[in-house]
DNA sequence: TTGAAAGCGCTAACAG
DNA sequence: CTGTTAGCGCTTTCAA
């Protein structure tokens, strides 16, 4: 037979009291004598009495707020960044945060899970059907990273990639580069076929027809960084430049190349996406288009913050606002 | 005026059923016509209804789980990671993980908060005083690492440092270091007095008089083990070997060190602790102290196991269990 | 200073 | 297939 749980009423019972006189004495109220407060508190710890957090939550009316975030990998600094932001501001606010990753179970798995715990969902999710991802939420607004709402539910924070590209290849050929090679993320889309990701699409867009010579596709890991490098360099001879899908394959293609004899920047220039601070501790230091996480976390939060304010109000048109990535140059490029 | 929550009520009434059948029509359950299920979920939508998370709850018997993480840092890579497998362990279990970080609130507002949202919390804490944590803690366990528990509700998993420490001298003299100096960590305790962390106080023991030359404190960062590494040079000419605090103190001791035109390893040994994944690709790769953040995180997830399923049987006595780290050779020592 | 009553919003067990 | 009746465990009036 299953022990029941141990309730207020037991307490009450045990210290002979009533339950209001519980909630007083465990909530260091003041109308109270000591001698049944101290009586209280001791049949609690007796009995390992701990308050139901659904029960005082549901009866009191000051709600708590909580958020869920996905981010897609806790060994990419990238996420963990971006959740420190996120965690800086819900605490600001109030907010309790839970934090999973991509690599728990499916978008929809996720947000199904969340959708009972939270009040709103941050996060990257792929998303390539979004009508189903919102009805995983069950009516808790999600707000998505990268990746552009069109249906009332959901909303995002995107990156305009092609204007940070776009400055990145002009300095680049200021600087002498004329054939650009890119390593792309290969698990950057769901299981199934692969799609180019936005961050490739501009560059094709940006690089013109021509002047993009070669693109590899590797695991999105430091390890992936550096094989996507030697095939590249392997396959496509006489590269000046290679964008790579972000800083840590970035950091990858850096040794790979390094083990080659290749010299950076003299032989071929390398750019990263996403502005990591261990970028600038490595040698040569990585340039690298970077992105502002707390900018992200700010925009994101802001989102959440308008959403909440109208949660009675009805369903919620998407809303969109966007991010710009700036280049950083540093020394490998 | 303050709008209302929407609830099942107020939808059941714009679809004319009772608040039974929205539930049926919310969950997917089996007895319904198509009709009024459409005509039920119309009605939510239209009115933007979300369930309270508390009420369902509360009111189903199947309850689920939440653990609080509490990691020092999200700008290490070591919390991060350990986070990482804490998250994977919680999810197998289908338990939901708060994680928060220490720079958000003193130990006492984390604990208290998150005792109201969880069953279990994890995480690191300075834990000076460890009554008023369990007092905070209201009844919820508390797990914590490196901080032996010494009163009921609190619970521990402990590093063996000595052991592990004895081992990496041992094997550092084996090598023809003699001269031993240590970056110790300025910021591994709570505002007011510095205490010596458990780290330091294992190296001093087993260094023995003498040998153990000189001892700098440094900011818990890259930068700081740097910064570190040049005093601690510059003050203790004739040093051998250094150990670090952590990896990324100990990266930054490398960089220092190289700054400085030091030689690594031939004019000085840099060992840290950790066992970061990272410290294999840096130039040299960095030899370490590892700590089996999986093994943290299932030992801690085992004594949630036990705790939880004896949460109705009065409090309960500290369980402290124990990982030992283990030496991993690379090139830096 | 204490107790009794009335919910919080939802689900589960029954009836119909 | 649908509605009614009870709670879940706690907090909040309001009396006493």
């Amino acid at each position: 037979m299953a022990r029941q749980r141990i309730t207020i009423e037991d307490v009450a019972r045990a210290a002979g009291v009533s339950r209001q006189t519980v909630t007083r004495a465990m909530k260091d109220m003041a109308e109270i004598s000591p001698a049944t407060r101290q009586r209280v508190l001791d049949a609690a710890e007796e009995l390992g009495y701990r308050p139901s957090r659904f029960a005082s939550n549901l009866a009191s009316s000051q709600r708590s707020h909580a958020i869920g975030l996905v981010i897609a990998s806790f060994r990419n600094p990238y996420y963990t960044e971006l959740a420190a932001e996120v965690l800086d501001i819900a605490t600001a606010r109030g907010w309790q945060v839970v934090v999973c990753s991509r690599e728990q179970g499916t978008d929809l798995e996720l947000i199904s899970t969340l959708a009972g715990q939270v009040d709103a969902i941050l996060g990257y999710f792929v998303a390539p059907e979004q009508a189903s991802l919102a009805s995983a939420a069950r009516g808790v607004p999600v707000v998505m990273f990268e990746r552009t709402a069109a249906v009332p539910g959901l909303h995002s924070v995107d990156l305009d990639f092609e204007h940070g590209i776009e400055a990145l290849l002009t300095e680049l050929r200021n600087r002498g580069a004329s054939r650009f090679g890119l390593i792309e993320s290969d698990t950057a889309t769901e299981p199934g076929p692969y799609q180019p990701t936005e961050r490739r699409r501009a560059y094709e867009k940006l690089a013109g027809p021509g002047s993009l010579d070669s693109i590899v596709l590797a695991e999105e890991s430091m390890r992936g960084g550096a094989d996507g490098f030697q095939r590249l360099w392997n396959d496509s001879p006489g590269l000046d430049a290679v964008l790579v899908f972000n800083d840590l394959m970035a950091m990858g293609a850096v040794h790979g190349a390094q083990a080659l004899g290749v010299s950076i920047p003299d032989d071929v220039r390398i750019v990263g996406i996403d502005g990591l601070s261990l970028g600038s501790v490595t040698t040569p230091s990585l340039s690298t288009l970077s992105i502002d996480r707390l900018a992200l976390a700010k925009t994101a939060a802001g989102i959440v913050d308008t959403l909440l304010e109208t949660q009675d109000a009805g369903p919620h048109e998407s809303i969109v606002r966007t991010v710009t990535p700036q280049p950083l140059w540093r020394e490998s490029a």
